[in-house]
DNA sequence: GTAAATCCTACTAAATTACTCTGAAATGAG
DNA sequence: CTCATTTCAGAGTAATTTAGTAGGATTTAC
C-alpha cells in the first residue's frame, strides 16, 4: 500500500508553498529545484489544488502560488483528498452489491477501520503542523544532538 | 490509497479458511465460489501464503487449505505483508539518498506516522477477531436489529 | 483407475502511473 | 512596447502494475 507520486510531490510542494507563507509567491520553477521535482508534473498537480481552492495563483513574471488559507486551515487530507481522491481501502466499503452476494462482508469492517484510522491522521496533520516538525528538526541539529 | 485485488481477495480467503479451522481443509474452488473470485487467481495468492507459512496444503482429492496455526494467532499484517508487501506509504521512509539532497525530509515524519497507523491497525487485528465480529453481526440480525 | 485437488510457470490485456511536450495567455520589469 | 517569466490547458506516451487466463504436471482419496 503506497501513495502515488501525486500525493507525496503534492504534499511537500504545499509544504513549500506553505513555507513562505506571507511572503512572496512561490514559483513552480522553485519548487521544482528545491525538491527534485519536474517542472512539468508539479504544474499538473497544481492546476486540481487551485481548482480546489487550496492556492491561489498570480500569473505573469514573479509570479506563483500562495495559500488561500493559512498554513493551519489546510491539512494534508485536503491535500491528499485532491490529488489521490478519497481513502478508500476498498470499494467494499461503498458497493453494496458484491459484499450481499455472500450475506454478510467479513472484511467489511476491517476496510473501514483502516480507512478511518489513516483518515484520523491526516486529517489531524496540518501544514503548520509539518512546518513546526521541520524547525524543530532544523534546531535539534543545530545544537548538535 | 488502495489495496490492490491481492490484498482484499487474500484477507477473504483466509478468512474462509479461518471460518473452518478445525474441521476439513477448504479447497480454492469452494473459496471461489463463496466469494465470487477467480479460481486461477486464488491459486497465485495461496502460493506466496503458503509458502510463508500462513497456510498449508493437502494435496489430491478431498484435499485444500488450513490455517497453520489458531486463526488468534495470524493477524491481517501477516496476510497484507505476504501479498502486498510491507506498508511504506513512501519509500522515502527507508531511502535516505533522495531525501538527504534537500536537507531535512519534510515529510518524513508524516510518512511514518500513517504508515504506523495502518500497521498499528493490522497488526492488532486477527482471523478470530473478524470471525467473533462476523457472528456478532449475524446474531443482531437475527434478533432483528 | 479416476476424479478432485494442489502446484508451477508462463502469458496477456487493460489500466494506471509518471511523466513529457506544445502552445497559448497573462503580467511585471525595463 | 517588448520581452522574459510565469501560469494555464490539454494532448501524447513509455513503463509499470494489476488482474486475470491458461496449460499441464503432480498428488491422493475413493
Amino acid at each position: 500500500m503506497k501513495l502515488s507520486t501525486k500525493g507525496r510531490y503534492g504534499v511537500k510542494a504545499m509544504f513549500e508553498v506553505a513555507l513562505r507563507y506571507g511572503e512572496e509567491p512561490v514559483s513552480i520553477k522553485t519548487i521544482s529545484e528545491r525538491q527534485n521535482i519536474s517542472e512539468y508534473y508539479l504544474e499538473q498537480l497544481f492546476a486540481p489544488l487551485r481548482k480546489a481552492g487550496l492556492i491561489n495563483s498570480i500569473r505573469g513574471a514573479q509570479g506563483g502560488y500562495v495559500l488561500s488559507k493559512p498554513p493551519g486551515e489546510i491539512t494534508v487530507a485536503d491535500i491528499l483528498n485532491v490529488l489521490e481522491g478519497p481513502i478508500e481501502i476498498s470499494e467494499c466499503i461503498d458497493d453494496e452489491v458484491t459484499c450481499a452476494r455472500t450475506g454478510y462482508c467479513a472484511t467489511r469492517l476491517l476496510w473501514i477501520k483502516i480507512r478511518d484510522s489513516v483518515n484520523q491522521v491526516i486529517e489531524s496533520i496540518t501544514l503548520q503542523d509539518m512546518i513546526d516538525d521541520y524547525n524543530e528538526i532544523k534546531n535539534n541539529l543545530k545544537k548538535g544532538e
